[in-house]
RNA sequence: GGAGCGGUGGCAGAGUGGCCGAAUGCGCCGGUCUUGAAAACCGGAGAUCGAAAGAUCCGGGGGUUCAAAUCCCUCCCGCUCCGCCA
């Protein structure tokens, strides 16, 4: 959500910037409108809550005073204004409802350095490292769904029995795989981030806090009898931790970590991309998250990239690096940079990692504040996040670039630990 | 799921219709004293909106009343007992 200030003060700023993401100048101007309008009738309704206020505490002087006559003449004033309040109040209920409504579904202004563009294909790519697509041999240009089939640790078939397709069943040492993975992305990153276990089903509120609702109710799992939403990713409870609380500057930046699983219904995705696991209902994946003061946003939003580029190095596989165009940047983005690594059995850069800094975006929803150790009064945080680790995408870029000519997976020294010993995959 | 009790400032905890944005204690900040610290003493401090006047906030929402932290309804959360259960 954005400053109702901006828009007061800047319109034309706000205007243009949202006019980087596509937004129609006439929603901002709307806002605008409803908030002057507003702010006239909650004037008028102060004012006449004032007075009302003053004949209250001079109805009670009268009683006090035992002076009966005054007290109920002053009563039957008081009570002639109430109509007239009802009005007032029920009028500004109504204008600060609408406000909230469109405020909500405004988008977050892009950053400056955020590059112009209308679509993912304006994405800038920072960089690319170790990637030599000679290096492949013919054994690894398999893609990961028939090496899940072959040596049997990943089953999509039995998956969807269970569940409908694109849900996945991993199986042996396809599921202990899955499991290293997060553990190891777990261990990298916890000399810094506090590793929590959240709830995977949280309130409406949880989810308006992040930015998924109310726009994209579409994209969430409902559990209607209960009220509840399935996150679809660690994001959301990680958002709410600080939701309605004032954080102390001297202990921001708050580094958070989960591992859970995030659950997507993929409404508006049918039939992109669905082979094996390159997009699932449901799959694991460690959340870095952070909540910070401006000032420290940026340094975190390198950090993050910087850490979710680390469990790609770590596991020995390519990677580069994009800076999201203004017209791909989600509504609650400000700035994002996507890390993705290479898949050589599907021939495709796959996305592991969305980089984000929301500035006060979320913490505005959520009322999300720290105390400045200089000065007074609070501040909105910022918050920022990104994966350190998604596993469905991960599993397939290790499958298919440790594929040996035999068939087997020769499993990258990191996650030899987590494997009781094995070394490789090979079929049952 | 059933029965009962509760939710007040950073924390603890008073307050049962008006003089209550709210006693008191602890904690916190500043000062006096001290070589320094502690103790003692003095003083200070909530949040949101608003240029201000002022308005709002005692878990959330609604109601009664001229007036609600206080009375009523409802939801949420917590605790105790019972039931059920990993």
């Amino acid at each position: 959500m954005i400053d109702v200030r901006r828009l007061r003060n800047d319109l034309e700023g706000v205007r243009a910037a949202l006019a980087r993401k596509g937004v129609d100048g006439s929603v901002v101007d709307r806002a605008a409108a409803v908030d002057a309008e507003a702010r006239q009738v909650v004037d008028q309704r102060d004012d006449l809550r004032a007075r009302k206020n003053l004949l209250s505490k001079q109805i009670g002087e009268a009683f006090r005073a035992r002076d009966t006559a005054t007290a109920e003449s002053l009563r039957a004033e008081s009570k002639d204004l109430e109509g007239q309040e009802a009005d007032l109040e029920t009028g500004a209920a109504a204008l600060q409802a609408e406000l909230r409504e469109i405020l909500l579904a405004l988008p977050n202004p892009p950053s400056p350095d955020a590059p112009d563009g209308a679509s993912e294909a304006d994405n800038v790519l920072v960089r690319t490292e170790h990637f030599d697509p000679a290096r492949y041999g013919a054994h690894q240009r398999v893609p990961h769904w028939d090496i899940g089939t072959e040596l049997g640790i990943l089953d999509m078939e039995r998956g969807a029995k269970i569940s409908g397709s694109m849900f996945a069943l991993f199986r042996g040492a396809g599921a202990t795989l899955q499991r290293a993975l997060c553990q190891m992305a777990i261990d990298n990153n916890v000399d810094a981030y506090e590793e929590m276990r959240p709830p995977s089903l949280v309130r409406t509120e949880t989810v308006i806090t992040s930015g998924q609702l109310p726009k994209f109710a579409d994209e969430q799992y409902h559990l209607e009898r209960d009220d509840l939403w399935a996150i679809a990713t660690a994001e959301d409870p990680l958002t709410s931790v600080a939701r309605d609380e004032v954080l102390e500057e001297a202990n921001l930046p708050m580094r958070l970590m989960a591992y859970t699983p995030c659950f997507r219904r993929e409404a508006g995705a049918a039939g992109r991309d669905t082979r094996g696991l390159l997009r699932v209902h449901e799959f694991d994946k460690v959340e870095l998250m952070a909540y910070a003061t401006p000032e420290q946003a940026p340094a975190l939003l390198d950090e993050i990239l910087q850490r979710a580029i680390g469990s790609v190095v770590a596991l020995g596989l390519p990677y580069r690096v994009l800076d999201i165009c203004t017209g791909d940047l989600g509504q609650k983005h400000h700035r994002q940079f996507d890390v993705e690594t290479y898949a050589p059995g599907c021939d495709m850069w796959l996305e592991v990692s969305s980089v984000t800094w929301f500035t006060d975006y979320q913490a505005r929803r959520g009322n999300i504040r720290y105390r400045p150790s200089e000065g007074r009064g609070t501040e909105l945080v910022h918050t920022l996040n990104g994966s350190a680790l998604a596993v469905p995408r991960m599993w397939a870029a290790v499958v298919e670039t440790y594929r040996q000519p035999d068939g087997s997976i020769a499993l990258p020294e990191v996650l030899h630990p987590y494997f009781r010993g094995a070394t490789t995959i090979s079929g049952r």
